[in-house]
DNA sequence: TTATAGGATGAAAGCGCTGTCAATGCCGGC
DNA sequence: GCCGGCATTGACAGCGCTTTCATCCTATAA
């Protein structure tokens, strides 16, 4: 005979959440079932104005919380989407994650953000952790996930969403943009404006930068120019100080320097600042892009010219995919690869190059110090 | 007579996530029974090495990952730390959060955040989510919780700790710091170079950011100043662009402006940014000082003075002090009120008053645009 | 009046795991 | 050759909720 439900007096299993109301509780003080109680918080329509009133009382005297792990357990839904980011501080992320969040809240999903560093093993172990938690989707900065990370992810049911890149076998949906092809347009768009001494400094070089540096290469390779010693790929953390640290280390190399293509904004913001240090007039003595086009480049002086890439679009899409496959259970999107591009921004950290006014004075400047 | 579980053929309920494998079936492959599979993974060293061996086979071939929901409401241990913060995109808890997460991560912990948004209402509802979680703590950004947020947080039976700012009556547990004082001491700092005219701009304005102005304020009335006109509390969002806006608002209103303290960095950058638009020398001009002392900060031309917050300690402290909580269950520190202070950090955007040089061409060009 | 929807409520089972305690097998020691 | 003790393993109940299906009751039709 299965024993009374219960705590046996003096050999109780240690208690964790001492007195907190449970369902049962809720139902004895308003005198109905347990399922009236469930009935009448998730769907109060169906049961009477007076037991309802009586329900919402006794919630609210005993300060009731369902407990979300038994609702989710018993109904196999857990309103939980994952997310595995690289970074929680880049810019880039934290705008993405905020239209994630923007698209999902309202819906009443919780976002669960795990972190990978910028690691293939951590991003596996993120993914791992989320399929535990069983993430009704899952979305994911980049493409590279590791084998057994897909396999997780094919096995495990739920709408995959990579992001931000472009990927030759998607695992599931993709929406991204070719970095490598920004990285082209970058270079080209500062060769167009007649610099042929052009440079690159990377910091934090993932996967993604690595590609936007191939872009860059092979756009000076197209044009017949040689990038050798005008790249400087720094595997420490990407700042604002490390992009004046990096364009200090790379006029040493190249003094002669004509343009410059940053990684990121971080790096074109630092580097921005050093040459006004250093009285390098930005655009005539030296042209600067940055990537990403965050906030604050629009409003530098003068204003940083970027590459925008579109971060909350990305974000915006994947929601609204996902969204769509979780409600209409199974109907798959027809396009499960979507380009959204990227533009060049030109603003004045850009300009032509001028003959003669440039070289003098700003690489003696530049060698100075 | 309990019926055989296992899905009855023609009449299976809607099935989730199909075939996912179960401790059951890796069970019945190794050929041993689920409880010992529980215990292989979770306690290796109980079970023997040939029966580990088979396990391990087993999850791997199948593909095996533990379903955390019903682990967690078996066990009543979640490993969840509930967070909230205010703001995802602010560079104070963008760090603050790394920092939880360095923290967390390692001992086995996951850390959930939730956004309130700079409201209450959206915090008490983050709180609730949290607990219905059941967080084994909560974190909070802030002092400021609604009195049912305040009731759930007591009910919920975990520790919770207020960081950011000193509280006078702390749920449990505070690390701060004063947001009042260091606005004082910020317009102090502004004072004692000499300055008279001091102005304050501030975005999203939330209650620390009200504090601070407060700070401001006494300062300014301690000395004998008058503040009326010399603030501008904008409840915007707060960036760069914000800043060189808000600046620009304040030059209309007090042209003869010396000295502008800004809420946060963000400010002061926008703000620099315009000067430097408007030929306006900062510090000789026009000393500036921002607040929070982001990593920017340092490596701005002219180096941006701001208001260091023990942001990475706070959190540090926070984690700390709730590990050793859950670990020694039940063993409260013997402080449970602690005051981490600030620092005002001088550099290059502020300078001691010159008298003559400053005023005369500043204040024309100011007015000029 | 009696049959018959249809709305409101409740009883039972089970989601996938862990805690507890009992059962088994094997060792050396007497 | 029997017993205590240790190392392994398994059976059972239950975490707090939802799903399913049965039951009850009232209102309406016949």
């Amino acid at each position: 005979m299965p024993q009374r439900s219960g705590r046996i007096p003096g050999k109780s299993r240690p208690v964790k959440s001492v007195g907190r109301a449970k369902l049962s509780d809720v139902a004895a003080r308003a005198g109905v079932s347990a399922v009236t109680v469930s009935r009448a918080l998730r769907k109060p329509e169906m049961v009477s104005d007076d037991v309802r009133r009586r329900i919402d009382a006794a919630v609210r005297e005993l300060g009731y919380v369902p407990n979300y792990l038994a609702s989710a357990l018993a109904s196999s839904r857990t309103h939980i989407i994952g997310v595995v980011v690289p970074s929680l501080t880049n810019g880039v992320f934290v705008e993405y994650l905020k239209a994630l969040h923007d698209a999902f809240l309202p819906k009443g999903f919780q976002v669960l953000v795990l972190n990978s560093r910028y690691s293939q093993d951590e991003e596996e172990r993120a993914i791992a952790t989320l399929i535990g938690h069983h993430a009704e989707a899952m979305i994911l900065a980049g493409i590279d996930q590791t084998d057994r990370a897909r396999k997780l992810l094919e096995g495990s049911g739920v709408p995959v969403v990579q992001t931000m890149e472009l990927a030759e076998k998607p695992i599931d949906i993709n929406i991204g943009m070719s970095q490598r092809g920004a990285g082209y347009a970058a270079t080209r768009f500062l060769l167009d404006l007649g610099h042929r001494k052009v440079a690159h400094i990377a910091a934090r070089v993932d996967f993604r930068a690595r590609r936007r540096m191939e872009g860059y290469q092979k756009a000076m390779a197209d044009a017949g120019l040689d990038s050798d010693g005008m790249v400087i790929a720094n595997l420490m953390q990407s700042s604002v100080q490390r992009g004046a640290e990096l364009f200090t280390e790379m006029l040493a190399k190249a003094p002669n320097l004509e343009a410059l293509f940053c990684c990121n904004d971080d790096l074109a913001l630092g580097a921005l600042f050093e040459c006004q240090r250093r009285g390098i007039r930005v655009p005539e003595d030296l042209s600067i892009i940055g990537f990403n086009d965050l906030d604050y480049c629009a409003s530098a002086y003068p204003a940083l010219s970027s590459v925008a890439i579109p971060r909350y679009e990305m974000a915006r899409r994947a929601a609204e995919i996902v969204l769509e496959i979780i409600r209409g259970s199974g109907s798959r999107p027809k396009q499960t690869r979507i380009d959204l591009g990227f533009e060049i921004v030109a603003r004045d950290s850009t300009a032509r190059r001028t003959r003669g006014s440039a070289r003098g004075p700003r690489t003696t400047r530049a060698l100075a110090k």
